[in-house]
DNA sequence: GTGAAAGCGCTAACAG
DNA sequence: CTGTTAGCGCTTTCAC
C-alpha cells in the first residue's frame, strides 16, 4: 500500500503538502494541488486510518455496547447507530457484552480511548462504575435509551419518555372500553420498565379504573407467555393485557391462542417499542413506538459534541458542567390488529 | 492516559522492557518484570491500540460486511461472528452496505488494510470485483456462506451445503407422504437460493414425485405470503410448501391462515435456516438448520490464517496458491410443528 | 504557498 | 537480561 510520502515523492512535494491537500488544510497552490491529486490517483493511495488516528490522537471509531441479540430490538437499533455514525464519519465497533458486566468492562478497558473515541451504551447490563471510569479517563459515553427524562442519570444520555409510552398504551386500552386489564412488566432487576409501567398505572388511576393485576416476566416471548397464562388463570375476566415490551406482548398473544382466546375479540394485547416482529405477527401487534432512528441520531450527535469538546477543554471545569441530556420525540401509538373493544362476556 | 514510556520511567526501565513484559516477548528478569507490572498497575496503564496497530503494521479489527437488517438472520450471524472474533482477540467493525454495492465499496476503500486487517462477507450485495481488489491489496477476504461446496468461488470461503439442506427439506416432506408440493424460491437475481432449490428438486425427482410448482419471491415475509397465495390459488390441492428461506416460509403460514387453511393439517410448511423467529412462530416452523455459529467460527479462523500467512509471505506464489475453502457441517432437519402428514382431501 | 522537523505511542531488531 | 535506535504513516507547528 502506497504511503503519504510515496505520493509526495511522486508529486515532487513533501508529505506535509500532500497532507494539506488531502484534508483541505493550509493553503496549497492550485497547480500543486492538482499534481498531488494526480499522484494520489496514479498510486491508488488510501490514507492509513490507524496511522492517522495515532497522529491525530483520535480514532474514527465508536464503540457500541449491546447486551444480547435475543431481543431483536437491539440489532435494529445497532443498525440505526451504524447509519448515523457513518454519516458523521465514524465506524462502529460492535461490543456484545452478552449480558455479562465483566465482558463489558473488558471491552471498555481495551478500546475506550485507545481505538474508539466514544462509547454508546444500549441497555447492555454494564456496571455504571465502569462507564464513569471510562468517562473520567476522557472517553465520552452516551446512554442511548434513558427511560425517565425527569431524572437524569449521572451520564450524558438520550432520553425517551417511556412513562408517556406506558400512558399511551393505557389510554388506548381505556378508550377502547377496557376496564379489566392485566400488565406484564419486564424483569424488575433492570428496573428498565418501571417508567413504562408507571405511565400505564397513571392512565388507569386518572380514569378511575381499578389497578391492573401485574406479573413480572423476563423480556422474552416465553416470559410473556408464562406471565399471560398466569394472569389469565388468576383472572379469566381480563379483557386486555398491557406488556412493557414487545416480546412479552407477543408471548401473551401466543398464550391467548393456546387458551382458545381470540385476539383481539376476547383479549386485546398491546406492547411498547415497535420491532419488525410486531408488524409481522398475526395478528399484527398494536404497540407504542419509540423513535429508534431518532434516538440513534441524537446519541451519535451528542457523542460527537462531547468528543469535540473533550478535545477542546482538557478536562476544564469538569465538576461544574451539567450532564447533557437530549430528549427524543414522544412515543406514538401504532394501532394494529391486536387491540379492539372488549367483547362483553 | 499514561503511556508506555511513563510506565517505563515509573519503573526505572526503558519502554522496550515494558513492551517486552507486556507481550511476554524477549527475556525479562523476574524482579524487573514485577517492577514493571507494579508500575502498570499504579498508573492504570492501558495499551493504545491504534499506536500498537501502527507499530505492528496490523490492526486488531475485522470488518464484517452485512447487507441489511430486514432479515433477522444477519444480526444473528453478526453476533456469532463477534463472539468468534473476540476469542481470537479481534474487534469487529460492522459495515452495513444497506444492499448498496457502492456503500460496500466505500467501506472497503476506507478500512480494509488501514483499520481492519481482514474482511468477512455475508451475503452483502457487494461487487465481487471490489473484494478482489481489496484482496489484491493484501487484505484477506472470507465469504461466509458460500452455497455450493462443489463450485468454489474465486475467494476464500466457508461453504455450507445448501443443496443438501434443500434435499433434506424435500425428503422430510416426502416421508410425511406429501406428493403435491409447492416451492417458494428466493429472488432469482442473487441466485443464492439456487442450490437449495436444486437439492429439493433432486429429492422429488429421485422419489419420482412430480415437480413442484415454483414461485419466486423476495426474501421477506410479505414475499412469501404473496407467493404462497399465488401457489395455492393456482393449485388448491397443494399439501405442502417448501421455502428456500425462513421469512418466506413464515409468510406462507400467514397466507395459509388467511385462506382458512390449518398448518400443518391442511398445509405443511418448511423452510431453510433456523432463525429465532422460526422457533417462536405459531405453529413453530419446521426448518433445516444451518450451523451458523460454526460457520462464524470457521470463517474467523480461516481469516486469521490468511492474515497470518499474508504477513509471512509477502505476496509470494500468489498465482499458484489454491483458494482455501472450509466446509461447515451438514445442515440438519429440525422438525417442529408446521409439518405433518397430508390430510387426504 | 511549501518544506523541514518533531512527534503521536508503540514495536522490533540489534547491541551491549 | 536490558537499553539503544529506528521507524510505523500521518499530522502539525513553524520557518522560509
Amino acid at each position: 500500500m502506497p504511503t503519504l510520502s510515496e505520493v509526495a515523492r511522486h508529486a515532487g512535494v513533501t508529505p506535509a503538502t500532500v497532507s494539506n491537500v488531502l484534508r483541505n488544510r493550509g493553503r496549497v497552490g492550485a497547480t500543486t494541488r492538482q499534481r498531488v491529486l494526480d499522484a494520489v490517483q496514479a498510486l491508488g493511495y488510501r490514507p492509513h486510518l490507524a496511522a492517522r488516528a495515532l497522529a491525530e490522537g483520535r480514532a474514527p471509531t465508536l464503540a457500541l455496547m449491546v447486551s444480547s441479540i435475543a431481543n431483536p430490538f437491539y440489532p435494529e437499533f445497532a443498525l440505526a447507530v451504524e447509519r448515523a455514525a457513518r454519516t458523521s464519519g465514524h465506524f462502529v465497533i460492535i461490543c456484545n457484552t452478552n449480558e455479562d458486566p465483566l465482558s463489558g468492562r473488558a471491552y471498555l478497558e481495551q478500546i475506550a480511548g485507545t481505538l474508539s473515541e466514544g462509547v454508546l451504551v444500549t441497555n447492555a447490563n454494564l456496571d455504571f462504575a465502569d462507564l464513569h471510569t471510562t468517562e473520567a479517563r476522557g472517553t465520552p459515553v452516551v446512554l442511548c435509551m434513558w427511560e425517565r427524562p425527569a431524572e437524569p442519570p449521572g451520564l450524558p444520555c438520550v432520553a425517551v419518555d417511556f412513562r408517556r409510552a406506558g400512558e399511551l398504551a393505557g389510554l388506548h386500552l381505556l378508550e377502547l372500553g377496557h376496564r379489566r386489564i392485566g400488565a406484564i412488566v419486564g424483569s424488575k432487576a433492570s428496573g428498565i420498565h418501571a417508567a413504562r409501567y408507571e405511565g400505564f398505572v397513571d392512565a388507569l388511576r386518572t380514569a378511575g379504573v381499578p389497578k391492573a393485576r401485574v406479573k413480572h416476566a423476563a423480556d422474552t416471548i416465553q416470559g410473556g407467555y408464562a406471565a399471560a397464562r398466569a394472569l389469565l388463570e388468576s383472572d379469566p375476566k381480563l379483557t386486555a393485557i398491557f406488556a412493557t415490551n414487545n416480546l412479552p406482548a407477543l408471548g401473551a398473544m401466543h398464550a391467548a391462542a393456546d387458551l382458545g382466546l381470540n385476539v383481539p375479540a376476547d383479549l386485546s394485547v398491546i406492547g411498547i417499542t415497535d420491532i419488525q416482529l410486531a408488524r409481522e405477527s398475526r395478528p399484527a401487534l398494536t404497540t407504542v413506538a419509540v423513535p429508534t432512528v431518532e434516538v440513534a441520531e441524537l446519541a451519535v450527535t451528542l457523542l460527537r459534541e462531547l468528543i469535540e469538546s473533550s478535545y477542546g477543554q482538557q478536562a476544564a471545569g469538569r465538576g461544574t458542567a451539567r450532564v447533557p441530556m437530549r430528549t427524543a420525540s414522544s412515543p406514538e401509538l401504532v394501532v394494529r390488529a391486536s387491540t379492539g373493544a372488549p367483547r362483553s362476556r
